[in-house]
DNA sequence: ATCCACAGAATGACTATTCATTCTGTTATT
DNA sequence: AATAACAGAATGAATAGTCATTCTGTGGAT
């Protein structure tokens, strides 16, 4: 599975740099030079830049979805359920502070809007899931008889600005802290 | 007042460019096109590119914070006065689109990091309003007892994703599902 | 009223720089 | 030997910012 390294090199390199320092300060040249790389290699494996930032953002996607679906309680009671995903969301990101300092530049910046579009009318699998939930919910009269988005606004927005505060190092969520907010968002949700 | 027209007409032309296309897609010369100004003009009046950007984030908040201070209910009971908070800002953002998408590119890039710093840690005016609402409800057993910085993710994080839908047109957010949308987040606060 | 002198606002061609992308020659692989 | 992968120099487009010059309006002198 060492095919090609080097593709992953300048993904990594990539991400890094635009986490820290956004898209428009890490020129191609300084992620080649981070990747250990010529310039004109990165062109092999990458298009153009956009593709490449859109590639990271796939690869990210496609990884948290990946932490998601493991060991999720399909079997489990609504609640059950909106907790572990809530609860592996939030820690993914506390985890992977330069994934979620990528995912957040990239979802709010031109680039992140077509896939928002994408994610809200449907066709995304780590979207399904939350979708399935709910929807399941509404049916149980576990869960208040909102659209689905509005749910989705109700415990991904506090999950993101949690994150944010986090990574950031303005606070430090403990597991405690974690429990008590998704607590909390849940009341927003639940009937 | 007629004064400084030129300034304004630099600060709303790069806005609109800027909450269009993004940062680095609106060059100095075409903000200075659609204001009507020569490139050099807006040096007289900013030092560069990123006090022009740093000066239209000064400008909408101390608008927002105006508006939010208008006919605020301040002797009215907590959840009135936290009713009246949250309409007041997704209204203002569902009524400005254009506000809205130059805060939040603002807001999740590197220049409002530092911003973001500054308001949780305390001296904003905006956020003031906020605290207090919420340390009072703590004291008379109203409000959850969790620190500020949860009630604010659990209340604002809502707050912006709703208006992200729908100011890019995802959802048509009308006055039942704003409030809806209230009700359910304030469910997340109170105790 | 007319004209002149002048301040400082405004201009836009110009410069130096940066960047994404392409080209070219070299090295490794088959 | 032929091909593909590679590095890094070269390229040209685009950009932020500068500066010598032009315009504009005001106040005083006639």
């Amino acid at each position: 599975m060492e095919k090609s390294n080097k593709r992953d090199d300048i993904l990594q390199a990539a991400l890094e740099l635009i986490a820290e320092h956004g898209f428009h300060e890490s020129p191609m040249s300084l992620i080649a030079q981070k990747a250990g790389v010529g310039s004109g290699t990165i062109y092999i494996y990458f298009k153009s830049k956009d593709d490449l930032i859109n590639e990271i953002n796939r690869m990210l996607e496609k990884n948290i979805l990946m932490v998601v679906e493991k060991d999720f309680p399909s079997n489990n009671d609504i609640k059950k359920r909106f907790f572990h995903l809530s609860k592996t969301v939030i820690t993914y990101f506390i985890a992977n502070p330069v994934h979620f300092r990528f995912i957040e530049q990239y979802f709010y910046s031109p680039y992140g809007e077509a896939r928002h579009k994408e994610r809200i009318s449907g066709e995304n699998e780590e979207f399904e899931i939350f979708r399935q939930l709910i929807e399941q919910g509404i049916k149980e009269k576990i869960i208040k008889d909102l659209p689905v988005f509005m749910h989705f606004a109700l415990a991904f927005g506090p999950v993101v600005i949690l994150a944010r505060n986090h990574v950031f190092g303005l606070v430090k969520l403990e597991d405690v802290q974690i429990n008590q907010a998704i607590e909390a968002f849940w009341d927003a949700i639940k009937r």
